[in-house]
DNA sequence: ATGAAAGCGCTAACAA
DNA sequence: TTGTTAGCGCTTTCAT
C-alpha cells in the first residue's frame, strides 16, 4: 500500500491520523492511493499501539425502551467522530458483567459506557482504572469514573405529589427487592423507593405507605399487584417503580376485573414507548434517556482526552408525564 | 508473564489455545501463573494473527422486540463458546450499513450476522467474501452467505385464511412501500404483501384486495389506517404488515372512535411482547425469532469452521397467534 | 515436547 | 518534511 503510493508507511500513518508533518502533496498522493486500493486501516492492529476508536456500551436489557433512548443519545453524540459504538447485552448477574467488561478490555476498547451495572463498586473501580469509563444510571461518587444519573429520588416524589394532589391517601409502591447494602444506596430502584417514602411522609401520608418488594419485570409487577389487591386495605393508587412493572400491574388488574384509573390509579416510571402508546396512556416519569446518553458520551470523550481530569457527576431532573391512568380516587376505592 | 512461569511465550500460547504439544506439567505450571497474575490474553493482538473470537451483529432497530428475540437466540447458542457477541445498531440507510460492516471488518471480527439489511446484494456479497456472514430476515440465495428467514409469504397467507374463515371478505393490508427491484423480491415486507395478494385470490376474495403503502413504523400504521378509514368502502379487517404498524392502526382507530374487533378486526405480524400484552391482545404471526437467531449462530460457527462449505438457506415456518383483536365482521361494518 | 525467531499492520521515537 | 527502526502481544513455522 505504501509502496503503491511511493511513500513510506510512516507517511501513510501520518496522513491517516492527520498527524503533524505531512505536506499537502504527500496528503493528496496518499489519499489517492487509499482511494485506488480501497484501503482500510485495521483497527485491530492500530489498537496494539494507539487507539481502536471503539467504544463499548454494556446494557442490561435490550427490551427496555429506556435503554434504547440512552443509546440514541450516545449514538447521536458520537456521530461525526471517528468512534464506533459496539454494544453488548448483559446477563443480569455479576459474573456475567465481569466477563463482559473483561471482554471489552481484552478487545482494547478506548472507553466503556456501563448502563445500570449491578457489579460491585470495587469491580467498577477496577474497570475504570483500566479504561476510561462512564457509569450511567447508578448513583454514588467515584474518583475513577464519571456518572450520569437521573434524580430518581425526586422522580418518585413527583409521582407521589401528583397522586396526593388528585386526592389519593393510600398510595402503594412496587419496588425491586434489593438487599446488597451498597446497591441499596446506589441503585435507581432503591432511590425511587426512598423517594416514595420520603414524599409520602412529606405529604402527611405516612399511614398510606405500603411497599411490596418484587422485581422490575412484568412478572414482578403482576405478582406485586396481586399481593396488593388481596390485602384487607386496598390502595387507591399504585406507583410501579418502572413502566415494565406497570405492565404486570395491568395484567393483574384485568384479571381481577378492575381497570385504571376507574378502580385504581396507576403510575409507572421511565416513559417508555409502551407508556406513551394511546390505548395504554400510562402516567409515568420521563428520565430524559436521550440526554443521559449524550452526557455519557461527552464525558467519556473528555476522559479519553484527559484521563487525569477529576470525575464529574451529572444528575438530570426527571419530569412527570401525566396521562390517563391516574385520576381522583373513586369512592368505592376507599376502604 | 511467560518469564514468571519460567517457560517460553510459545508454551503459554499453546496452553491458552489447547494446542498440540503441551505436557500436563507444562499446562499446570502455566495455568498457575495465569491465575496468579490475573493474566488475560489481548484479543486485539490475537486478532493480528489468529481469531478475535468476536462476532458482530448488525441490527436495524433496537426497539423492535422481534430483533431482541433473534438476539436472544444468537446469544444462547453462543453461550459456552469462546465467542463474544458485539452488536451495533444501524441507521436505516445504505451508506450507514456499509460504514458499519466496514467498521466490523476493520476490527477483524470472526463473523457477522446481519439482521434485515437493506444494503444492495452486491455489497452483502462483498462483505461475505471478506468475512463469514449470515444474513437474517432477507430472502434470496447467495453462494457467499447463508440465510435464515421466516416464510413471510406463508405467514401472510395464515392471516388472510384466519380472517376469511371468520367471514371477512374485505381485508385491507398496510405494506411497507418498496421500490427497489431487488429488495422487492428479497425483503420480508414485500413477501408479506405478495403472500397477502396470493391468499386473497386463493380464497376468492380478489375484490376485497386493498393495499395501502406506507412504512413499517407506528406513524406508517397511523397514516395507512387513516387512509383506509376515509375510503368509501371501509374494510372489515386490516392486516398490518408488522406489529409496530398495528400500533399505529390502534391510534387511528381510537381517534376515529372505533375499536378492534368490535368495529374492525386487526392483525399484525411478529408476535412482539406488545402484541402479547394483555390489554392489547393482538392477533399476529409468530416468527420464532429465537429459533432464527439460534440457526444464524449455528450457521455462522459452521462457516467459520469451514469457509468452503456450500451455503445454506434456512426457512422457518411462522404460526398464527389468534388473540382478541380479530372476530367475525360486525353487520354495520359491511358496506 | 519445547523454545527461538519471524511477522501480523500499525504507531512512535528518532535520524536524516 | 520524510523515512528508518523498533516495538505493541500474540500465533506460527521451524529448529532443537
Amino acid at each position: 500500500m505504501a509502496r503503491h503510493a511511493g511513500v513510506s508507511t510512516t507517511a501513510v500513518s501520518k496522513v491517516l491520523r492527520n498527524a503533524y508533518g505531512a505536506s499537502p502533496q504527500m496528503q493528496t498522493k496518499v489519499r489517492a492511493a487509499i482511494e485506488e486500493l480501497g484501503y482500510r486501516p485495521s483497527a485491530a492492529a492500530r489498537g496494539l499501539r494507539g487507539q481502536t476508536y471503539t467504544i463499548g456500551v454494556m446494557l442490561p436489557e435490550i427490551r427496555n425502551p429506556f435503554f434504547a433512548d440512552v443509546l440514541d443519545g450516545v449514538t447521536e453524540h458520537l456521530n461525526g467522530t471517528d468512534y464506533q459504538l459496539l454494544m453488548a447485552q448483559c446477563c443480569n448477574d455479576v459474573a456475567g458483567e465481569a466477563r463482559l467488561t473483561d471482554a471489552m478490555i481484552d478487545r482494547s476498547m478506548d472507553g466503556l459506557i456501563l448502563i445500570a451495572p449491578i457489579s460491585s463498586r470495587r469491580h467498577l473501580q477496577a474497570v475504570a482504572r483500566t479504561v476510561p469509563t462512564v457509569v450511567v444510571g447508578r448513583h454514588g461518587h467515584s474518583a475513577d469514573y464519571d456518572t450520569v444519573t437521573d434524580d430518581d429520588f425526586a422522580g418518585a416524589g413527583l409521582v407521589v405529589a401528583h397522586l396526593a394532589e388528585l386526592g389519593h391517601r393510600h398510595i402503594a409502591h412496587i419496588e425491586h427487592l434489593e438487599k446488597d447494602p451498597v446497591r441499596l444506596v446506589e441503585m435507581p430502584n432503591a432511590q425511587r423507593a426512598d423517594g416514595y417514602r420520603h414524599a409520602m411522609n412529606a405529604h402527611g401520608l405516612a399511614d398510606g405507605i405500603n411497599v411490596v418488594s418484587t422485581t422490575y419485570t412484568q412478572e414482578g409487577g403482576y405478582l406485586g399487584a396481586r399481593q396488593l389487591l388481596s390485602r384487607d386495605v386496598r390502595p387507591t393508587a399504585i406507583f410501579a417503580g418502572a413502566d415494565i412493572v406497570a405492565m404486570g400491574v395491568f395484567d393483574a388488574l384485568s384479571e381481577a376485573g378492575l381497570s385504571a384509573p376507574a378502580d385504581i390509579s396507576l403510575a409507572g416510571y421511565d416513559n417508555t414507548t409502551f407508556a406513551a402508546f394511546g390505548p395504554i396512556s400510562l402516567t409515568t416519569v420521563d428520565q430524559a434517556g436521550h440526554q443521559m446518553g449524550g452526557n455519557a458520551a461527552r464525558l467519556l470523550l473528555d476522559r479519553i482526552a484527559d484521563r487525569a481530569r477529576p470525575t464529574a457527576q451529572v444528575k438530570l431532573s426527571p419530569t412527570l408525564v401525566a396521562r390517563r391512568t391516574t385520576a381522583p380516587p373513586s369512592s368505592q376505592g376507599r376502604s
